[in-house]
DNA sequence: GTCTATAGGTGGATAGAC
DNA sequence: GTCTATCCACCTATAGAC
């Protein structure tokens, strides 16, 4: 990823607020003129098409979720802990009325170019071997039923995870985020 | 909901192909025009707004829907076939490309009214209310595990299928989807 | 690096003829 | 009900001055 200064940083910002609470056909250049308060032709200076914004966008923020994801587990010692902390991470933007940028880039695949597109699916990809670790690790833990594939249940954890950030999100209400984390955790335990 | 002419279904037919491949902001009057063979002017004499057609649309998607929850919950006893059912439905739309309608329209929902945005809400509940019903009926057949809670595990089925719809077809992989709900029923059984 | 100015296209939407 | 013609606001993007 290239060094950007701050004004290029601030556009960013900006842009991913949008993206993750109106999605990316929703706003233009001129909506982030009006916010960060330098005119559209310096944006393209930065950001010389949309595209080039929506991959600078993608790469930044997969860089800091696996830098985070990386963070959470070195805190935590616990399979269980870390996808809980996952999991609150994911509460905490829909309690902003956000969803997950990379989902929201999902639902709007169509108007990305494949260079971004492969950047997300490397996402879910990353994202979802991190989650097959953790789980393994609270299967050896025994905090998790031997029964578990860690793999495909990583699949299931993460499916929740978006599907469960964009109904909470339609609802106004993170609690329901909240729920059905609680009950697929409780399932690793039980199955 | 209104009575349509062969015309104004034909554009709707359109429209909703266009937000679940592309998303509401992804599509105008224009693409409609070309599709279906008709001037924008006249596709404003039947919708006066996108609003009036994305409520339309929602009507007609989600009436459409409910009646096909009905028919399955009726050409299948068991309650585990039921959920099966609905889930082959959703594998067949990813299978296409196309994303759930009123999920893509979640994801835009700051584009859309609060009459759509309340529609949006309903399909949710009312699609989960369904899937209660058959995980209670699978408990009460010894299919799914007397500990799930109907309403609790609702949620989380139905997350399973938005989210893991968003990811199959991210990924181009409508598999993805059938492993996960396959994985989640199994939670069902063996809790 | 940021600006003014503007091009060229497309967006949703309307008036009025047939 | 469908068309032609058109409006105007907005969009992405560029040229060129400072």
């Amino acid at each position: 990823m290239k060094e950007l200064n701050s004004t290029a940083h601030k556009l960013l910002d900006i842009a991913e607020h949008y993206t993750q609470t109106q999605g990316f056909n929703a706003f233009s250049y001129k909506d982030l003129q009006r916010d960060v308060g330098v005119k559209t032709s310096t944006i393209h200076y930065y950001f010389p098409t949309k595209q080039d914004l929506a991959l600078c966008m993608t790469d930044r923020y997969v860089d800091n979720f696996l830098t985070m994801l990386e963070a959470i587990a070195t805190e935590s010692s616990s399979g269980q802990e870390q996808l809980e902390g996952l999991a609150k991470v994911y509460i905490r933007v829909v309690s902003q009325g956000k969803f997950c940028m990379c989902g929201m880039l999902a639902a709007d695949m169509s108007s990305l170019s494949d260079e971004v597109n492969s950047k997300l699916s490397d996402f879910f990809k990353h994202t979802e071997d991190w989650i097959a670790k953790s789980i393994q690790l609270g299967i050896e833990q025994k905090a998790f039923s031997a029964e578990l594939d860690p793999v495909t249940s990583a699949a299931l954890f993460l499916s929740t995870l978006e599907g469960g950030m964009l109904i909470a999100r339609k609802h106004k209400r993170p609690n329901y985020l909240e729920i059905v984390i609680t009950e697929v955790l409780t399932q690793f335990r039980n199955r």
